[in-house]
DNA sequence: ATAATAGCTGTAAACGCTTACATAAAAGAA
DNA sequence: TTCTTTTATGTAAGCGTTTACAGCTATTAT
């Protein structure tokens, strides 16, 4: 059995509340009387009991942090990045990978909120849903604590929201395409999550501003993971062999823009001279394929400093903002003219 | 505030313990009483308060996973297979990501143990070093619960390692270029951890083994990080221009494969006629490149799955065996003759 | 020398739950 | 019917901390 409070305050010769004070960084305790108790600590290596402390503290300087996939190469950096912020301003985090499953997601929050973390950080907006109903859990949530949103938008009391303007990077990259003469742009995406939701009406209203309003028989969704680009390659075949021809791809994701390299490549297509591909969220990928994919970077790093911030704002009483935008930037590189 | 347990008890008129009898399973509950008690429950939303319920309750069902860098590729994998596992056998996971720093790693092993987990998941093999002082908190850790090794080995009591023949599997991938007739393999490693050890230890036993034994000029070491190829691919022309000649590389991690295979393409080398490339991990990258990288599966899949089986088995008393070693495979693609 | 004050330390209640034990109610046996 | 057993529920102690409050000592002021 772990050692307990009284066992050191037996062997320091003290009171618990003094162990506790000395624990704790209270500055009513005698030096000589500190030190006494810092050495049967670390004698005994002993670490107070979380749970016993989760009781008496108000709060243990910890957040729930929630995201679909932690094996997403881009949740995953951004879970990196926010971990890394919260720690250094004196956080703790706790992680839970929920899946993609909306009930699954529920129940993790309720388990996260349980262990009394000072906030929620939902990473990905695969948390809101374009149904409002499924976001009763989050309504629910922000009662308890502030609910920090990251890359998606909910307006509520006591939720935070920090994001890209995801609609106006689509709008442009597609832009950008038909600016440089292509017309026929092949749109795919693998989630109708709320950013998912806003970079296809960028796309969309793009194309409507250049008068190519016909756009539906290019936008297709890719429903299967998004880490088999084998399989990626061969959704794309499919809808090319069924008839649609296309010289642009905007993908939602990196590894959708990887699968139309690789099918541009067993076809025997030019890029960007036959076909110019643009993906999205300026992953690691864009310089593993040949030639170098053009991407849009959503500026995660800011995104996660700034949630943090106004995280650590909050907590602390400060009246902040309730929504952060910030603009992302098309990375031009060898897949597009 | 959140409800308490006696705010349900008073709202169902019942006691405390009906409640946390509903709350817990017990069989020794009235069926309409019960219910009776889940309504007030659903009506109000009430979850218990973890920290309360980890004072009076012996297990929580959670294990601690620790992994250096939740963004890389493989270990965010490794994780995220290791939650998937673990949530079907009805346990839940606290994840830490304690960066590469001994000390972080140390602070966070205590950090995760004083949450009253029933096992601890070491995920990579950061957490063994080569210096044994250094694995004296996980002998430590095994004193509280077992302790779980991912890609590592370390012969302790109470310590239970899952891992892949690291050794045997450079081996063969060394071999095989041998073979082929290349005898200049440059090697890249970005870890000095048990498997990099182990896997470096291969590649020296293969070129002895073919009477090649000054291979001193061909081992190199990363210490960048391995989510920018640029530096990676740069990092090898460096090499190159030193006046290092080599028709094969070999490295510890896909990340400096897709580096090598870049490097190649700049210098206007043919893959794998002037340089051929063998990756480790056989993650998604491979797919990602071209012409794609033959890379080591070490079977992570089947890793996690024993390592759960084993902790599930462990932790219901069960004598199960300390180390579990798989043979990796490597899987052929385009990258070597 | 005595009173007032400041500086430390200890005592005990509170946190929200689980569970051994006690007890009441219901059911079965005589 | 009465006694015994079973079933369902309640009571209260305990889990390991924090912290308000009380109390003791050593100063300082008078």
């Amino acid at each position: 059995m772990a050692l307990t409070i009284y066992d050191i305050s037996k062997k320091a010769g003290v009171s618990i509340a003094t162990v506790s004070r000395v624990l704790n960084g209270s500055d009513s305790v005698k030096a000589s009387t500190r030190e006494k108790v810092m050495k049967v600590i670390e004698k005994y290596d002993y670490t107070p009991n979380a749970y016993a402390r989760g009781m008496g503290l108000h709060s243990l300087r910890t957040v729930g942090i929630l995201c679909a996939d932690s094996s997403d190469l881009y949740l995953a950096k951004a879970v990196y990045y926010l971990e890394q912020e919260l720690h250094a301003n004196g956080y703790e985090s706790l992680l839970c990978c929920t899946g993609y499953d909306l009930a699954d997601r529920q129940s993790y929050i309720r388990l996260i909120l349980s262990k009394k973390v000072d906030s929620l950080i939902l990473v990905g907006s695969h948390y809101v849903s374009s149904v409002d109903e499924e976001n009763e859990i989050i309504r629910e949530a922000s009662k308890q604590v502030p609910v920090m949103l990251l890359n998606a938008s909910y307006s509520y009391p006591n939720v935070y929201c920090t994001l890209c303007n995801d609609y106006a990077s689509m709008f442009e990259a597609t832009s950008s395409l038909i600016r440089a003469g292509i017309d026929d742009i092949l749109y795919l995406y693998d989630s109708n999550s709320y950013s998912g939701t806003k970079k296809l009406s960028g796309y969309k209203a793009a194309m409507k501003s250049y008068k190519l309003a016909d756009y539906a028989p290019y936008v297709h969704y890719y429903d299967g993971r998004t880490d088999q680009i084998e399989a990626i390659t061969d959704f794309i075949q499919g809808i090319a062999d069924r008839g649609t021809r296309f010289h642009g791809v905007i993908a939602s994701d990196d590894p959708l823009a990887i699968g139309a390299i690789k099918y541009a490549q067993q076809n025997g297509l030019r890029i960007p001279e036959d076909l110019a591909v643009i993906g999205y969220n300026n992953s690691m990928l864009t310089a593993c394929c040949m030639p170098e994919l053009t991407s849009v970077d959503n500026r995660l790093e800011n995104l996660t400093h700034q949630l943090v911030q106004t995280l650590i704002g909050v907590l602390s009483g400060q009246e902040m903002p309730t929504e952060s935008v910030f603009s992302g930037k098309l990375i031009k590189r060898a897949t597009t003219p």
